[in-house]
Formats: C-alpha cells, structure tokens, sequence
DNA sequence: GTGGTCTAGACCACG
DNA sequence: GTGGTCTAGACCACG
C-alpha cells in the first residue's frame, strides 16, 4: 500500500514512516490493526529489511505504533496527540519557509487555503469510502 | 543579517538561500541592491567562501539574484512569480507532509490556518515599518 | 567514456554534463542505465570527486538522469523534453552567436547545414550500430 | 548602438566584441568606417575605458578592425575571410554542444534549419533597409 | 576588488 | 558501498 518513489529526496525510511502515518489519519490502518511484519514489508517492496526496521523504530519513537516483541507490530490505539510547545516550533518554522516557497512560486494566501482545504479532504476520502 | 543555526538540520547554504529570500519577501532587500560579496558574507559568518558561492550560485539559478563576474551580486529586478504546475506539485506533496505531522502533532485545520496568517503578517511587517 | 579535454576551455564539470547527455543522445546510455559512481568516475579521470559530484548534481537539475541517495546514479526513464520559451531564447541567441562567427570564419548558410547534417548523422550513429 | 546585458553571461569585453562583429555583418559598420574612440565609447557604455580598450584588442586580433596609432580605429577593409581548418573544428565543437542541447531542449533538425533562416534574414535585414 | 573552478581531504546519512 | 556537505586553501578571469 505504501507506494516508494525514487524521485522522491526523502530517505525511504522515511517515505515509510510518511506513508504509515498518512494510513493512519485516511482511517485506512485502525487502532489495535496489526501491520506487516519487518520481513513481509520488506519483501513486498523489494527493499531490505534493515530499512523497514528502521521505519518501525522511528514509528514507535513516535508512538504511531507499538511493537510487541515475539507478536508483531500494531497501531498504538492511544490518541497520541500531545501538544508541545517544542513540536508547533518546529512545525511553525517548516511552515514559514513552505510560505516563502509558496511565494516566490508566485502564490496567494488565499490559493495556500485553498489547497490546505483540498489536502484535508483528501485526508478524509477514504474514511467516508469505509462507511 | 541571516542568522545560521547550527541545530537546524538544513545544510549551511540551504539556510542562506532560504534566509535571503525571506528578505527579499520582507522588503528588507530590494530589487537592484548590491547584497554582501561572497568573501564578506562568508567572513561575517565565519564559513568557507565556497558554501556562500555555492547558496549564491542557486540563488541565481532561482532567479533571485544575479552575478556579476567581478563585480557582485544584486537582486534581481525581474520579478521569477512564474507559476508551473511542477513547482505547485512539489509545493502540494510538501504540504501533504506537514499537514499530516500538523495532525500528529494534536492540532486541526483551524488552526493551521491561524498560524498561517501569523506567518503572512509577519513576512510583511518590516515592509510596513518602513512606510 | 568520457574523454576530457585541458585544451578546451569549458570547465571540467560541464565537460563531463555535456559528454554524458551526448552518450544519452547517441543512446550509449539508455533510460535506467546505472552510471559511474562519483568515485569511480573520478578515480578513472584522476580528478577530485567534488567536481564529479557538481557534474552529477547539474545532470539532475536538467533531469537527465537522478540520483539516489546511497545507491547511485541512474538515467532518468522520464524524458525531459519540456519545450519552454526560455530555453528556446537562450539557445536562440547562441545560435546568432555561432552564426556570426561562422560568416567572420568565410563560410556560408549552405555549408552550415552541411554541417549541421553531418553532426545530427553522428549523433545517431552509434544506435545504428546497436541493430 | 552596442547594448551590455547583465544578465548576459559573456564578459563584457566579449559582448563588445560580439556585437560589432554582428553591427559589420549587417552593413551596420562597412570597411573604412571609423568607429568610436575608446574613451567616447567606454563613455557612453560607462564602463571602464580599460574594458573598451581589451574589446578593441581582440578585434584587431580577429583583423575585423585596424588601429591607426593617434588617429583612431577603422573597420577593416580586407575581407578576412581566410578559411582554417582549426577555426572550421572550434565551431564543430560548438556546434556540436549546440545541437546537443537543441535535442534536449524538445526541437528536432528542421526546427533548427528554421531558426537559422529565421537568423540569417535578421543579418541582413539592416543592409536592406539601407538601399 | 569581484565571482568561478578546482584540489585534497574530512565527516555524515543512507542502504 | 553510495551520494551530500563542508573546510581551507589555491589559481584564474574580469573590471
């Protein structure tokens, strides 16, 4: 399901951890589902394991998934959104430089609302499709 | 007058790029003005003239600034707002991503809206300091 | 493969841009087709790695080939052949250029298409070789 | 009547040299002309006459101008058409590179014989507009 | 003075 | 193994 783009600048593991996390908020990876297994993710996309490893370690350091050892890999069903102050920093400073990009690529505030509101519909397709 | 930040995980000319076309935006450089030469900027920031070419030389490649072999570097006064479909694309996947940590990290779409009119005022606010 | 030239006054780094789209035009290399790597590239050529790596890093910028991170150096499948009036001035003006110095050398309209063909049959050269 | 373009790539010097080659081809400039002096011309351009002078070296050097010390600079009178081997392979080279990126750029050869003609009429379309 | 290129190293992240 | 960044120098062309 995960779809790795070679064009794509991102590490894989990180177009891993992306890829995970966007199946989380569609609602198309639930709660308590369990997901591949390092071995069946890695033979899947043709990539070695150590990269998928390192994918769920990431996952796990940011509580989108809990690992049990011996069993397998799961999405963490604790709602891990906790606030920092620390993490809106980062995320303000990311979205400051999108903003100058956005610019100088020579658009509005109003087309940035414009996509964001796309974007989030996106996101929220697939849980509709489920019902 | 750009501020390099060592735990900032840019490399050093990203953040030089990324920092003068912030001024440029602010108003703080106008089209025409002769920006520091390479050796000047690179001793104010205690870095190898070579990393200062190098962000320059994109800069230029933007359509930012222009060089002037023996002379320096000035804005550019032809404005690059050139819209393309390649760079909106690439803008949309990077909002995709921080859409989905801004999810993660606990807050909505109001809010990101909120933080982007944050950012909108603050990129004008040197313009409007100088009126 | 790559010959290079100390008499020509073309840097280094665009001596190795331009031979590699020319074996990518006479289809020596194909859309795919793993290049050198950087070492091996400079190693072969007794140069720094640093000036192959500004060869490479220009040959992605034009899309002719992409490079992945810790793998290598591949062809690019996508053929970038974007028509833009930009690049049609540019070249334009080169073209001018050329033509002035053709009539100031004593040759004529007639004898630069002679020209012009014997070129455009050895660029195709090699593929007819491949049949 | 020659115009310097900053964004133009070539030196200074070069784009002097350039354009009075092209102002010759077009009958602009005819042979026995007497053309602007160094300092008139480094004047009017408000350059360095330094700049101007090196322009005029490399012109007499191409016998495309005579300089007659203490009397001034004359557009040369003897055809300097003389053919060269060596001229003849320099502007295969460039040709070559010329065609190379023509391909890249998306146009085929019959697009090229085009703007060739389209090249040759604006050359003397000035000798015209004399008669 | 200016920018452009190159060397010969180093260290890093990724796979 | 791979590419990416950076240093601390050097030499060059241009103005």
């Amino acid at each position: 399901m995960v779809i790795l783009n070679l064009h794509d600048k991102r590490p894989i593991y990180v177009q891993l951890v992306d890829g995970i996390k966007e199946q989380v908020i569609k609602g198309i990876l639930k709660p308590g589902d369990q997901i591949l297994s390092i071995r069946q993710l890695a033979g899947q996309l043709s990539i070695t394991p150590n990269t998928v490893s390192r994918a769920y370690q990431e996952l796990e350091r940011q509580k989108v998934i809990i690992s049990v050892k011996g069993k397998g890999n799961y999405i963490n069903d604790v709602p891990n959104f906790k606030r920092s102050e620390e993490k809106m920093e980062e995320l303000k400073k990311l979205l400051t430089q999108l903003c100058i990009e956005w610019n100088f690529a020579g658009y509005n505030r109003g087309e940035l609302i414009e996509v964001i509101d796309e974007i989030y519909n996106n996101l929220k397709k697939e849980e509709s499709t489920c019902q």
